[in-house]
DNA sequence: ACGGAGCGTTCGCATTGTGAACAGGAGCAC
DNA sequence: GTGCTCCTGTTCACAATGCGAACGCTCCGT
């Protein structure tokens, strides 16, 4: 079974290559990769060829960026997810009938991944899509997320977290984090004041499935001075329960 | 440069693999991928396993599945493009201002891909976000896009497409599409009528560089009882145009 | 029970990828 | 300008790695 043969190790590099490209780094040299990867140059130099002769990156000579065609790769994988498509639907009506932006996301290892979003108007600062990525650790999805993992299991992500401040409402401690999780293990639901971003509320639920297992995590997210803390709970979690409910029997 | 060694055949065998989970097949055994990509299937077996030793694919003995891990590949793809995030909020805007979805996409071979969307309300059957694509063929967008190309170079994707019809409007001739391409060269946008689906319109314009290089095209769809084909152009028109004009200082 | 089709897995061979070594600049000090 | 260093991209001989024909297994249809 996990025979040496049966890994492919310059498939899994060329992948180490593909993941450099992010929004701060769109252009890269040779060096630049193998410099993030930890990769010989050579060895970038192949995985980068390979990628400009199957079209998914463009060579100036010094230079690699990806086309459109890298975009397949990992949208195959959203499109091949079921979730999204199932929940889409409830989401544009709860954003319509709240008049806010909802999301859905699921845990990859410190971080949420957002599967599908309805957006209403953009108050925060960063264009989340599907596919977006935010630490799992400060948002009201994260916290819904980890309170579903055993209590060890979400330790050690938080552990492995960088929990530099972003806002002024911040939680730094990893106790305290660990204990506003347990927190939303007990309501079952979580809510976050301007902890990502100052003037932004979120509050979030989980989305279970028909055996009880957290699948992925619902939120709304508003700016601060539309509602107080508890008014936004006595006001939204209806709705987001409602929405809980209903998917919880498609899944 | 073109030597033999500079080229990772695992690598590409491996990308062909992933490119296979798409919506309409997430599940696939050793066996279906090796169908599906001409590859041996010891072949398809290795790269699969690679795939679920980095974390990319749940494997549970019969079928593999893409795991969120997969769409960092292409979203730091998405990520690396500046465009999405340039136009970002130039779309949210103009969706707010018309009250109706509108999408930026770029060509990548046969189809369309969408890089950035603000959507109202869902009109259309399938769910469209970033990273979605459509053929270039019979969508308002492609054909903005195929016009900014070489004739020879817009033929041979035409050709290339599969021109089977989708709805009652949809144009299957050869010659017919290449005729309305020119027309939209002309005109400088580009209305489709219920060519893709029944009940919708959409209108298209190129967004140009500052050197007037076609870079993406910038399209408004709507329900076609909303309003017939020439009030779309004189209500909505202009509002691209604007929208263009702004982009075009920016590129 | 038997045959066959289709599947995942093995194993010996040679193709393929490796990285130390090399060559070509760019920058800098004098 | 010269000589130096540092960094980048490229080559090449070696052997590790990936290849696919061949194998055995399971699941149907008869």
């Amino acid at each position: 079974m996990n025979r040496s043969t049966d890994h492919l190790g310059s498939f899994a590099k060329g992948l180490r290559v593909l993941e450099c490209f992010c929004a701060e780094t769109p252009r890269l040299s040779i060096a630049d990769v193998a410099a993030r990867t930890g990769l010989d140059r050579a060895t970038s130099r192949r995985c980068l060829l390979t990628l400009h002769h199957e079209g998914y990156a463009e060579y100036d000579g010094k230079f690699f960026t990806l086309t459109p065609r890298a975009l397949r790769l990992g949208m195959s994988a959203l499109a091949a997810l079921p979730l999204p498509q199932i929940v889409q639907p409830w989401l544009d009506q709860l954003s319509e009938q709240i008049g806010q932006s909802c999301s859905v996301s699921v845990l990859d290892g410190t971080e949420i991944v957002y599967l599908a979003r309805a957006a209403q108007r953009r108050v925060m600062s960063i264009g989340l899509m599907p596919g977006s990525r935010l630490p799992a650790h400060f948002t009201s999805m994260g916290r819904v997320l980890l309170a579903a993992l055993p209590e060890a299991q979400a330790r050690a992500i938080i552990d492995a977290s960088d929990l530099t401040p972003r806002a002024p409402n911040s939680v730094t401690d990893p106790e305290e984090i660990m204990a506003r999780i347990a927190q939303t293990r007990r309501q079952g639901y979580c809510l976050i004041d301007q902890e990502m971003e100052a003037g932004l509320r979120a509050l979030a639920v989980p989305i279970l499935s028909a055996r009880g297992e957290t699948v992925a995590a619902l939120n709304i997210g508003m700016a601060a001075l539309h509602a107080d803390p508890e008014e936004m709970v006595t006001a939204y979690l209806p709705a987001l329960r409602n929405v809980q409910a209903g998917l919880a029997r498609m899944l």
